[in-house]
DNA sequence: CATAGGGTTTCCACCAACTGGAAGGTCAAG
DNA sequence: CTTGACCTTCCAGTTGGTGGAAACCCTATG
């Protein structure tokens, strides 16, 4: 398989397949005599799981460890949960944050009159 | 003033008060004959906007839209409230796909038994 | 067999918004 | 006069890719 043909059955860009061979999380199974890429099932399996695993905001560091873990068959599942409590805290932290910002800048914009006058209780707030 | 007591005063570090100065946010009132920015309250209060922006997740050329209207006297609401909306908009879309990783994640770590063994739900979920 | 089109390679640059650090000039105190 | 705390510029690195150029490769068609 090319490196257009894994990309497609992973469903990521070839830029971001390439991307990760050179940062070295999912390397291309072996080179063609012209240099392609080679990739088979077990490479577009990796592909797959690193995506969806970025699709939960895992970082590529995460992703290494999660891939490694994956691979690993006498892993233990508590190393797996603590990766992904980690990742779970962080989403509670921003969503806690999103929320106050989201609340703080609602209610401006609510007061806000939005009319061809320069009074703004918006740049009021920030000033 | 020198840049370091603007950056108190703005309670931002010195080399972002720098980065401001360098991208054209908030140009340093002049120099000393040593070549050391000069800061007056001028400047300051715009820093002061500027980090609130910033802590409300605009932009730096929103910002800088934003610092314009700010110094515009025949701004109007209608104006500011535009860009503020987009903002609000971002932050509710943000909100809407944390919660439904959070959902997903927070279902597979609970399901996942955290012991010693190597089955999990998470990695199952990945792969 | 030449050539046109696609696919592939490497490498370099760029994005946002800083941050860290090096090398060197400045200033005030002791 | 020296020491230490400032200040300056400039370059590099961060995250996770993405865009593009120059050049090589492969296949199909005329």
């Amino acid at each position: 398989m090319n490196i257009s043909q894994a990309s497609k059955a992973a469903a990521l860009p070839v830029k971001t397949v390439r991307y990760y061979a050179d940062v070295g999380l999912v390397a291309a199974q072996g080179r063609s005599d012209a240099g392609y890429r080679t990739y088979s099932d077990t490479e577009i399996r990796k592909l797959i799981f690193v995506r969806r695993a970025r699709e939960f905001g895992f970082s590529i560091e995460e992703c290494r460890e999660l891939l490694g873990l994956y691979q690993k068959d006498d892993r233990t599942s508590a190393d797996v949960k603590q990766i992904a409590t980690k990742r779970l805290n962080e989403i509670k932290q921003k969503q806690r944050e999103l929320q106050s910002l989201h609340d703080d800048l609602s209610n401006l914009v609510s007061a806000c009159r939005g009319d061809n006058r320069p009074d703004c209780p918006i740049i009021d707030y920030l000033a």
